[in-house]
DNA sequence: GTAACTGCAAAACTTTTGCAACCAG
DNA sequence: CTGGTTGCAAAAGTTTTGCAGTTAC
């Protein structure tokens, strides 16, 4: 296979199979470009690329799969800052982002403002639930 | 012509030119519909569909050409919150956002945080400039 | 008259889908 | 085995583009 420690394997396979998704080679492999270099922020495309920089063969619909798999059950967390590309988040706390408008690189924030206290101040909607609030501030090269 | 008043035409054509786009028909057009009907969150295709409907000739390229140059001149705003499709804001004051995204329906809301302190907590990099806070509250149905 | 603008169709992108082949348990 | 998963190609949805024809000034 390839250097993963048989741990971090293991660890993986067990969040894996908490999910409730099988611990395939894809996913396993998507799993650990992921989860096992801090948190990151990727596109479909970009993980694409590096999973076939790795020597990891994928399909796109693979990907994009895997990528809204691990979003449902909580793995991976979902940034919208583009209107025209999907970001995830490896980092499913609560925080916020910065987002280079330039180069499309997103970098995370703790602004520590109580997101449960903004959603208070909404009037939410019978039969209605906040599902995140979401912040973003974005950045631009000047001029 | 239709039954627009002559001085909010005058109103309109003014701000078109004060924005350095030529008053053409379709622009002027569009402009009514955006900008005389209070606040208003539309996507290409809902002002496209809602032109047609009041008999207003018009592509959807000139759609999209007029909703970007409209942005770009400050005229429009637009709000991320999907990442499929482009949402377009007449009100381009400092204000939050509440998106439902079960129906895609945008509302306004005015948390009164403070988007100049918040961005005063980001570490800017050189050469860059803050081009604005987006903050939205995410709602869906219970269940 | 001329540069700006518009419409149409085609192209470019991102994302989803249908289905046969494949694989984990 | 057998249902979950994958890959491929095709389709779907949004947005942009190229360019001939039109319009504002």
């Amino acid at each position: 296979m390839n250097d993963m420690h048989e741990h971090e394997h293991d660890d993986i396979v067990s969040r894996l199979r908490d999910a409730g998704l099988r611990p395939t080679r894809q996913r396993l492999a998507l799993a650990d470009l992921l989860f096992s270099h801090g948190d990151r922020h990727v596109t479909a495309e970009s993980l694409y690329d590096e999973a076939l920089g790795q020597g990891v063969r994928v399909s796109l619909a693979t990907i994009y799969n895997t990528l809204n798999q691990f979003t449902s059950s909580g793995l991976l967390r979902e940034v919208v800052v583009d209107s025209g590309k999907s970001y995830f988040d490896t980092n499913t706390e609560a925080h916020q982002h910065v987002f280079n408008e330039d180069t499309g690189a997103i970098d995370d924030v703790q602004l520590s403002l109580d997101a449960e206290e903004l959603a208070s101040r909404i009037a939410v909607p019978e039969g209605h639930e906040i599902t995140g609030v979401d912040v973003v501030v974005r950045l631009r090269r000047s001029q």
